[in-house]
DNA sequence: AATGTTGTCAACCAGTTGGTTGAGAACGTC
DNA sequence: GACGTTCTCAACCAACTGGTTGACAACATT
């Protein structure tokens, strides 16, 4: 699990951590800006962010006490990139393609009928 | 974690889900033809698949004792919707952006020097 | 110097994940 | 009916996750 798109889809697979990804697209915010919505310790926040920022999809920048996060593009690229090698797939009706691609690999005789 | 978004994620989150994936975008395999190509247990990789019927991301259909999987779109389809949202973010180049906003809305001063 | 604010770190805990093995269900074939 | 094939299930295990609390580092203010 050390590959980066596993890194990325794991940190995304989180409503928490979308929520400040979220937040996050309408400009940089402090830790305890982003924890302010929700109802657990700034601990845990603050773990949730460093599993963003360990996928890259957050930077930091630090400020007095203050550590400002803003949103990174790259992981989100890749994850978008990963999305489109499928994205021809439904449009071309993966249904019927998969099947008879399918068939044609096993020399299923099912499709005769 | 029961939100369908963070379960699809979460599938996808895994090297060797994501390569069944890929064989599937070329045509529908029984478990074992999946399972051909790791150096890990039946089980193992059945677990994997059910893992992705959990996330919508394939379906079964029954023929004797083969259990033959097929790519489902829908989730991948949602995935990309949901990637579609930070697009627009990075084609209007991201870190110039999101600095600016965040200035504003703090009444930051650093932007004036 | 004392105090308050912001955030991280370490230790802990319960629940989940990703693998194993062994048993067995369901099916076709001999 | 016996046997081989395909696949799932249950039990087990180590590692990881997502939360908690308490201590404390770093900084600004008074």
């Amino acid at each position: 699990m050390t590959d980066t798109l596993s890194l990325t889809f794991s940190a995304l697979a989180d409503p928490t951590r979308r929520a400040i990804l979220a937040r996050l697209a309408q400009g940089q915010a402090s830790v305890g800006e982003l924890a302010a919505p929700y109802d657990m310790s700034l601990a845990a926040v603050s773990k949730h962010i460093k599993v963003l920022e360990n996928a890259g999809l957050i930077a930091r920048e630090k400020d007095a006490q203050y550590r400002y996060c803003k949103l990174q593009a790259g992981p989100l690229q890749d994850i978008d990139g990963w999305v489109g090698a499928y994205r021809e797939l439904w449009r071309d009706n993966l249904d019927q393609l998969d099947s008879f691609l399918a068939d044609m690999q096993r020399g299923d005789d099912t499709a005769k009928q």
